[in-house]
DNA sequence: TATGAATGTTAGACTTATCTAACAAATTAT
DNA sequence: ATAATTTGTTAGATAAGTCTAACATTCATA
C-alpha cells in the first residue's frame, strides 16, 4: 500500500539520483520541501519496505523494487503530460503541475487507454523518455546545449528544466522540441 | 484549504440530501464507510468552516457555501465521467471509480479544457445533470421505472445506481441511455 | 590534524483523520 | 408511559506525516 507521500519520495529519489545514483538526505529534503528529520524518518520506513537502501550517514539509493515503483510513477506522469498536450491541447508549460497530481491515480485501465490513444509514445512533451510498463527507462544521450560551440546549428531534443516560467520563455521565442537553433 | 476528506464529506452530504435536504449522521457514516464518532467530529469542523449547519441531535444540512463547494466537486466528477466515456472510450461501468479520484485534482485549466472538448455537456454518462460553473445543479424530473406500468414502453433517461456490477448487467442486455424498454 | 561548518540523527511535540468503549438522547414499541 | 432499541455524542487511543530543538558525525580547511 503506497501512499501519495511514499510515491513522492520514490519519484524524487529516482529523479535526483538519475545520474549519480546516490542521493543525500539534504538533497531529498530540499527537493520535497520537507525538513531533514522528516525525510530521515521516512527513508527508514522506505528501507523497511525494501524500497531504499539505508545506512546511517551514508547516501541513499533505491533498491531494484524501489526503482521499479518509481519508474512506474514517472511513466504515469509522463504519459499524462503527453496526453494533456496532445489530446487536450494544454500548453507544455502547464502540464507538469497537473501530471503531478494525476500520476497518483490508481487505475490501470485509465493509463492503458492513454498509452493506446497516444500510440505508445516513448518521450514526453519535454523530450524525457517514458519508462516502459515494467518501470524501465532508457535515457537517450543528447548533447547538452552548454557543450555546443557558439554558431553550431542544433535541434532542440529535450528540456531538463520543466518549470512553467522557463517553458513560457521558450514559447515566447517560438522554441519547441525539434526547433533548430544556433 | 479543503482536504480530500473534506471534499468527500461535502459530496456525500450533497448526494444523500439530494431529495430530502437533510442527512443523518448514520447515513453519512455508512455512505463514507466511516464510523459515527469520526463523522460526528468531522461535521463539527465543517460547521466551524460554515459549510454545514450543525446542532446536536438534529439532522445535518449543507450551508449555501457547502452546497456550492459540493456542487463544484460533483461537476468535476461528472465532467470527468463524460470525458472518460466520450473521449477515452472507457466503459460507463468503469468511469465512476476513476472520476472519484480525478474529481479532487486542483486545476481549473484541466476541467475547463474537458468542458470545452465535450462541448459543455449537461448530463453525465449515467444521465445525471452536471452542475454549472457556480456549482448549481438542476434536476430533470424523470419518471421512476418503479412508477411505470408493466407493458409501458419507456426510454431509459438516467440510472441512479451507478455501481459497476449493475452497469455491467445493463451492458449484458444492451441497455444504454436512450434505449427503449418495456 | 584539529576545529568549525555542513550534514545527519534522535527525541519529542503537533495535526489530521481515524478508531473503540462508554454514555446520552431520541424514537419506537409495548 | 415506560422500556427497549436506535441514533448521536464524548473521551481517549492510534497511525501517518510533519515540525523544532538538541545532539552526533562527517567533511573541509586552516
Amino acid at each position: 500500500m503506497n501512499s501519495l507521500t511514499e510515491e513522492n519520495y520514490l519519484k524524487a529519489l529516482y529523479n535526483i539520483g538519475a545520474e549519480k545514483g546516490e542521493v543525500s538526505v539534504k538533497e531529498l529534503s530540499e527537493s520535497l520541501g520537507t525538513k531533514m528529520p522528516t525525510v530521515n524518518s521516512m527513508v527508514k520506513k522506505l528501507a523497511e519496505k525494501k524500497l531504499v537502501h539505508y545506512e546511517s550517514y551514508k547516501p541513499l539509493t533505491l533498491t531494484e523494487k524501489g526503482k521499479q515503483e518509481a519508474g512506474l510513477i514517472i511513466r504515469k506522469h509522463r504519459l499524462t503530460e503527453m496526453f494533456l498536450v496532445d489530446k487536450m491541447n494544454i500548453g507544455w508549460e502547464d502540464v507538469h503541475d497537473i501530471a503531478e497530481q494525476i500520476e497518483h491515480i490508481k487505475s490501470p485501465v485509465f493509463f492503458e487507454k492513454m498509452d493506446e490513444l497516444l500510440d505508445h509514445p516513448t518521450i514526453d512533451p519535454h523530450g524525457s523518455p517514458i519508462p516502459d510498463k515494467h518501470g524501465k527507462m532508457q535515457w537517450k544521450e543528447y548533447n547538452k546545449l552548454s557543450d555546443c560551440a557558439a554558431g553550431d546549428t542544433v535541434k532542440l531534443a529535450a528540456v531538463i528544466n520543466t518549470s512553467s516560467d522557463f517553458l513560457k520563455y521558450l514559447n515566447a521565442r517560438d522554441m519547441r522540441l525539434g526547433t533548430k537553433i544556433k
